[in-house]
RNA sequence: GCCCUUGUGGUGGAAUGGUAGACGCGACGGACUCAAAAUCCGUUUCCGAGAGGAGUGGGGGUUCAAGUCCCUCCAAGGGCACCA
């Protein structure tokens, strides 16, 4: 017999031919002719292009469309496998199943490719579409391709564009100035995670902070419902949920305005209101901060150059390097003093400060430091007062003091006020409430409730993006583009040797008439971010190809989606965006649909180790050689040291190729791994070892089917020969389908192994009496439907070979017959003193008497209890039965 | 700094508060073979010859019974990060 070789290592990765003479078509399972063969088969039957059937329950299964960047890689596999067993698994179980495939085409990747190499973002994009799509294809993914669509595709984007004008028209929309991360030298926006050290990540050039007019979707407006409908998403990990809660971040205060004085004890017209979560504290205020872009400290900064310097070194700073250096609290007085509320002598000084931020609360806020670490810090560098307010219940109010670590008990009743005249003795809470009440009443404050989420900043000055659909007009303003005239396609004709946008540096394309009086005006040339693109997909594809944006019927019967499955990375924005979408456009009735995906499921990453060469250079696992019990390059036979487990990436370059894997061992094995041994929310470490295993998986089913297909058919009883084998059957069918229920796949996987571990001895009885036979058809068939889901191809080969003519993809999930999962006989494991001494096979629901008499005369149980007194005897009904005993 | 998650054999991992280690990988032994590969049959938490004992990151607790619940510490991973 011909050994198949595999080894994806020396880079060949291809099994050698089979040689013809031998009769190995029976004895080896030939992935490389069945899948092709059942995909053209699955395709020419349109097997799963879906329509709707309000007579049937629906199932949409998606998972996050790729961004079209080459080729895929093997967290495609996993991803896509994932959603693919899903979506095979609800169809055989009779749901009308939904499981569409697209591109999230528009992006900054294609413009580099653009810049480095000197191609169309257009052609690039298209051209790894087609790459890809093919790897998908090879897969054997069961998906409705009639609904593929890219959003690059104008007949996507202008149904954008027409929906962010009724956006507009709704009041969802505004445009206003805000500060973005500048790079002068390629005159562009930068996002924050291009802004390396204060330098553009391309450029090098020193990052600046300009003020922009930009669109920003009011997503703030919902910041409470979405909030509030997290907890009605029960179906999504916690979490996601606790990520998006914390990133809304809601907090419960108060806002209050003190009344402002100059040095000279004159009162100023104006007061400083303020944000505070910690009202409480109100008696240990030693100073206020404002912003440096809070318009007190801007109107003193016109009379005082130095506050100006100091502002702009604030706005120099940024905002990513400062994580870096763990910017250390700066402030500038400003000469005015903000009253106590409560002490008219008490005067607090004002400082501007770089660690307020102007865009939270009111941009200003009073400092306490003897309970707040920023405020300590602050204060013991301008040698401000510490005066506590909050000490552990039972401390003494005269001695209690702080220094530098602050006393920061929020909540709960071991902590007290103290030092704060009304308050003293009252909790953190109750003082909150007394606090609010007075202000209230004195009309100088009112509880208020802030949210960390920021408005969508949706503008880009990006040529590859959809653009965005309005028109500047020096007499009529900003004008929307006439629906009627959409979509405002992107010139193809641009090109990429000027820093910049191209759709500002292109002749003709800006130049337009107003819509409004005809005059010569220009478009906008920013485009929409990418996250625009990608929150609504879910509702095109189920009408990708309707004139309107979103077909009503359509999507009442498919939204929302049942089973979303990505990557936790996208935990926040995408699925943030992608909820606020939703009741956007329900809001202009696109849809109606609020949440968009019912459920959701975070998949792991693929990892696999890294090799590294003596010149420090990253190796591909394809050129690691493992030899006499040390690694070294396959070309050069120089040693490689072995890194750690890390994700893969291009950079490390401890990838493996999908298309070589599925070239060598079949897509049914890639899939299998991917399932295999590691829970789906957990990393999955890529070994070839495992997909060995998974390989020899596969061959392994394909004899035991050869095997069974050869036996007489028979039927299979309910007594007799091959019982015990039928209950595994049918226990099985019943488990694997609350594990896939649950996308417990590598659950699933392991039943599997246990029931084709089952069958092996029984094929090897010689002389099998026919209801034995009938009980192994019955399990080889079970087995075959059972892990189609997973593996497809080599499902539908072997259901052929069983002698059906109906093909798996067309086949009922099998149906347990309860007689048969129930049990009858349990093993009961006898305690003593809660530890395990012995075990005893009973009927199942044995009387309780019978059975304490029967573990009595157990040999092991008389020798634990023999002169000893039974306290209590312990049963659980068909698990345990635990004899609490004595000395005494 | 704050918040969250996870710690189980050589390894990936099973286990509604009820027999810890299912299933896979690896390893070891055997069968088949001139031999190897493939395949098949065993063994594989640790200590112990055995009876037995110990054991789910460490320590404590609740319970007849804890991998599972509670407290605490340690380690790894993730999220947010001057949010007042």
């Amino acid at each position: 017999m011909p050994r198949l070789q595999l080894n994806s290592r020396t880079g060949t990765g291809v099994a050698t031919d089979f040689p013809k003479d031998l009769h190995v078509a029976l004895e080896r399972y030939n992935h490389r002719e069945t899948e092709p063969k059942w995909q053209s088969f699955w395709t020419d039957g349109k097997c799963f292009e879906a329509k709707e059937d309000f007579s049937r329950p629906k199932y949409y299964v998606l998972e996050m469309f790729p961004y079209p960047s080459g080729r895929i890689h093997m967290g495609h596999v996993r991803n896509y496998t994932m959603g693919d067993v899903i979506a095979r698994f609800r169809r055989a179980c009779g749901y009308n199943v939904l499981h569409p495939m697209g591109w999230d085409a528009f992006g900054m990747p294609a413009e580099n490719a653009a810049i480095e190499r000197g191609v169309h973002p257009k052609g690039w994009t298209y051209d790894n579409i087609a790459t890809m799509r093919g790897q998908l294809k090879s897969m054997g993914l069961a998906i409705d391709w009639s609904r593929e669509f890219a959003t690059c595709d104008p007949s996507y984007y202008r149904h954008e564009q027409a929906m962010f004008l009724d956006f507009i028209t709704a009041g969802l929309v505004e445009r206003r100035v805000s500060l973005v991360n500048w790079d002068p030298v390629d005159q562009t926006v930068l996002a924050n995670e291009q802004v390396i050290d204060g330098k553009g990540w391309r450029s090098g050039a020193a990052v600046e902070k300009r003020e922009l007019a930009q669109w920003f979707l009011k997503i703030t407006d919902y910041a409470q419902e979405l909030l509030d409908a997290l907890t009605g998403l029960d179906k999504w990990p916690d979490k996601v949920r606790l990520m998006q809660k914390n990133w809304i971040g809601r907090s419960e205060g108060l806002t209050f305005t003190f009344e402002l004085e100059d040095a000279n004890g004159k009162k100023l017209d104006e007061g400083l209101t303020v944000y505070t979560t910690r009202h409480d504290t109100i008696f240990g205020a030693s100073f206020c901060a404002v912003s440096a872009d809070h318009p007190l400290a801007k109107k003193l900064a016109l009379h005082d150059p130095l506050l100006e310097a100091f502002r702009k070194d604030v706005a120099a700073l940024g905002t990513s390097e400062e994580n870096i250096e763990r910017a250390e609290k700066k402030g500038f007085p400003l000469h005015v003093f903000a009253r106590h509320p409560f002490r008219k002598d008490v005067k607090l000084p004002v400082f501007a400060a770089n660690f307020v931020l102007m865009g939270y609360g009111e941009g200003a806020l009073f400092g306490c430091p003897a309970h707040d670490q920023r405020d300590i810090d602050f204060a013991n560098k301008y040698h401000l007062p510490i005066l506590p307010v909050v000490a552990p219940r039972g401390s003494n109010a005269n001695t209690f003091q702080i220094t530098t670590e602050p006393y920061v008990e929020k909540d709960g009743d071991n902590a007290v006020l103290i030092n704060s005249e009304f308050l003293d003795g009252l909790s953190v809470s109750e003082a909150k409430v007394e606090v609010a009440r007075r202000f209230e009443k004195m009309g100088i404050g009112k509880r208020t409730v802030n949210f960390r989420l920021r408005d969508w900043g949706v503008s880009r000055q990006r040529y590859w993006g959809c653009p965005i659909p309005v028109i500047h007009c020096k007499s009529c303003g900003i004008v929307p583009v006439p629906k009627s005239q959409l979509p405002v396609v992107l010139p193809e004709d641009v090109t990429f040797d000027k820093p910049g946008n191209p759709l500002v540096h292109h002749p003709t394309w800006k130049h337009v008439t107003c819509p409004a009086c005809n005059e010569k005006a220009e478009r906008e040339t920013d485009t929409f971010d990418t996250f625009i693109d990608s929150s609504w997909y879910y509702a095109r594809f189920t009408s990708p190809h309707d004139a309107e944006a979103v077909d009503p019927v359509a999507a009442k019967y498919w939204l929302p989606v049942d089973q979303y499955i990505g990557g936790v990375e996208h935990a926040i924005l995408h699925l943030l965006y992608s909820r606020f979408y939703a009741r956007a456009m329900t809001k202009t009735h696109h849809a109606n649909a609020d949440e968009p995906f019912a459920s959701l499921f975070t998949q792991g990453m693929v990892i696999h180790e890294t090799f590294k060469a003596v010149n420090g250079e990253w190796v591909l696992p394809s050129d690691a050689l493992h030899k006499d019990g040390a690694w070294v390059h396959a070309n050069t036979g120089e040693p490689l040291t072995v890194g750690g487990v890390e994700k893969m990436s291009k950079s490390k370059r401890n990838v493996v190729d999908p298309d070589t894997i599925i070239a060598s061992y079949g897509a049914d094995t890639a899939r299998w791994f991917m399932l295999s041994d590691t829970p789906p929310e957990r990393d999955i470490e890529w070994t070839e070892a495992g997909a060995e295993g998974s390989w020899r998986f596969t061959q392994r089913i394909w004899r035991i089917v050869n095997e069974i297909a050869e036996l007489p058919k028979s039927a299979a009883t309910l007594h007799g020969n091959g019982l015990t084998l039928r209950r595994l059957t049918h226990r099985s069918m019943a488990a694997i389908t609350e594990d896939l229920n649950n996308l417990r796949f590598n659950r699933a996987i392991s039943r599997i192994y246990e029931l084709s571990n089952a069958i092996g001895p029984n094929l090897s009885v010689v002389d099998k009496p026919p209801d034995l036979s009938g009980a192994l058809r019955e399990a080889g068939e079970t087995l075959v439907l059972l892990m189609a889901p997973m593996m497809p191809h080599l499902a539908e080969e072997c259901w052929k070979l069983l002698g059906h003519t109906e093909a798996v993809v067309n086949t009922p999930w099998p149906r347990a017959i309860a007689e048969l999962v129930a049990v009858d006989e349990v093993t009961i494991a006898v305690q003593v003193n809660g530890k395990r001494r012995d075990e005893i096979l009973l009927p199942k629901a044995m009387d309780r008497g019978m059975l304490e008499a029967r573990v009595f005369e157990l040999e092991s149980v008389k020798r634990m209890t023999e002169g000893k007194i039974i306290k209590k005897i312990i049963v659980v009904p068909d698990r345990i039965i635990n004899l609490v005993v004595t000395d005494q």
